[in-house]
DNA sequence: GAACTGTTACTCGGATAGTTATTGTCCGAGTTGATTAGG
DNA sequence: CCTAATCAACTCGGACAATAACTATCCGAGTAACAGTTC
């Protein structure tokens, strides 16, 4: 029961995109400087993302990552299975069909720790379905009252912002 | 996001031993012979539930482990974390604290994504906590109904329990 | 001066090593039961 | 025949390798901007 470093990268990664403005991008050299990760190491997630189709990839120079939905169409749980992968974290092996005496046929019988299991992952699945991109930049600014975040954040993206006039 | 092999092994051990009568022991080897996996990692995992006050080991001759609690007392959760560890699948590295210009002082603000995790995987526990090892007994009986799980499982208890006179 | 073309530099993309956690295995300490000698 | 000490075997417990996953990195393919040249 661990998840990967890289899973806090994306959404971070992912937030701030969501802080630009629409159709420009942001390359991914630039967010790894401003998270203090390895570019590469971050790259490997930003495609996986890429490849399922929650950012858009703009090559070329000027070129960079964007969002390819609005932050309110992308939940944590679509960050968290592009880049962990979709398949459940406890399955079963069926260890009780093993052993020196398996059950002659008995495939009707589902494990009921399996299924347990799996409930609960639904749960924990559906609880990161409810929180949206948008909902954490909202939350963000009901705790940022300085703005000292923002700030931060929009300072940076006044250096490294790519406005590429390809879209919009 | 992946539970390692042992806590299925752990989960169907537990779920094993209940159906022992109370006072009774079987041993390592058995249940690790019955669930046809590695008699030596099993050992690891009933040692850690043993650390955690799930079961109790007896020693010597004609030992083996019991459950510590009535099966109505233990849950799921309480084996998930014995096995994997209590501390969370996801942990915040603070990574928006790094890079080119951390924040000052920021220690009041909460990480939002964090917050977000975290929540989510507390229903993730709240769920594994609502199914105890006497649940999944129950359902199982449901399930069983031609008795030949029961029949199986008797039967190799019939061979390898320990009826040591130790307690009870 | 404007348009076209070639170059160039920058981007993402996938394939490649290093490191850590998980899986699997082994041998030693402790304890109980049986055995055996003595009363 | 009963009792007690001794022996032995079986158990759990923790320390030790092998494997797989995660982390980190490098080089190649592609593309858009830029500079130079020509009309």
């Amino acid at each position: 029961m661990k998840l990967g470093d890289g899973v806090e990268q994306a959404i971070h990664s992912v937030t701030m995109l969501s802080c630009l403005q629409p159709g420009s991008t942001l390359s991914a050299a630039a967010l790894a400087e401003f998270h203090g990760v390895s570019t590469s190491y971050l790259l490997k997630h930003l495609q996986a993302m890429s490849g399922a189709g929650l950012l858009e990839a703009v090559s070329g120079p000027k070129g960079g990552y964007r969002l390819a939905r609005a932050p309110e169409k992308i939940t944590l749980l679509d960050i968290v299975l592009a880049v962990e992968g979709p398949e459940p974290a406890f399955r079963c092996n069926e260890i009780r069909l093993r052993g020196p005496n398996p059950y002659t046929c008995k495939p009707a019988a589902p494990c009921t720790i399996n299924v347990a299991m799996l409930r609960a992952e639904q749960a924990y699945r559906a609880e990161l379905r409810r929180v949206t991109v948008a909902g954490i930049i909202a939350d963000l600014k009901t705790i940022d009252g300085d703005g000292a975040i923002a700030a931060r954040t929009n300072g940076f993206l006044a250096l490294h912002e790519r406005k590429s006039g390809t879209a919009a």
